[in-house]
DNA sequence: GCACTCCGTTTACGAATGTAATCGTTGATT
DNA sequence: AATCAACGATTACATTCGTAAACGGAGTGC
């Protein structure tokens, strides 16, 4: 799997891609006080993993994600509910709930959503 | 923070507590194929870290925890929402929506806690 | 053509993690 | 008292991670 220093490089490249070493640093050097060499170990690390790829474009490279998104996310997620949440939603949202940290504009989106639930299977 | 091993040994004292070492290895033994040493590092590493504390009891020590199982959650659930679902909870469960993962029982559920939120600020 | 500069590649290195083995102490046994 | 067994404490060791520095090759500028 890939870890958290990992995947700031990913979310770079997921916004928009391909990206060249030095556009990823320009994006992330300041939020991450990374250097140079960080930004490359970790795309390295990332090819080696197979969830980047890499096209030559003159005398440097062009990075792209491989891993989607959508898979990196639902990966790390189901992992944390297995260990927290006997791997279900709800009770994490109850958890939430509990501790009075849900916003307006949660409760909101979980009531659309579950409206739109309702339309699907009639 | 406490990694995932540890938490292991933690989800095993927040569902009973005090235990001894043995009593640890006896309930996780065959479910993770750890030895009686591997329990004992973790068990002092969680010492270190002040998630647990011991009591002499004979020869040995009892073990209960100090950080509350609600405390570890919610650290570990809000660093996930954070990193992945702009730190809100809705996104989360569209996103389990979408690759449709919600079990009806996590729909009734939600549901279920939907009305709950109405009847508290009327 | 030779030095310099840009990149990627390789190597580094300390902290954390997973997984134990070994050491040391102290109570129990003979 | 001498020995043994049971525990915790200390030490070990490979791997992963975070964070870079060093190395090397290939264009670029004289």
């Amino acid at each position: 799997m890939i870890s958290e220093a990992e995947a700031v490089v990913m979310e770079v490249l997921w916004r928009s891609s391909p990206r060249s070493a030095e556009e990823i640093l320009a994006e992330v050097g300041q939020a991450q006080q990374w250097q140079e060499g960080t930004v490359k170990s970790l795309l390295n690390r990332l090819l080696k993993k197979k969830a980047v790829k890499a096209e030559r474009d003159g005398r440097r490279y062009l990075y792209s994600p491989l891993l989607a998104r959508e898979k990196y996310v639902h990966q790390t997620s189901k992992s944390l509910l297995d260990r927290l949440f006997e791997g279900r939603v709800a009770p994490l949202v109850a958890h939430f709930s509990e501790q009075r940290k849900l916003s307006k504009k949660d409760i909101a989106e979980l009531r659309q959503l579950l409206e739109e639930l309702d339309d699907e299977q009639p």
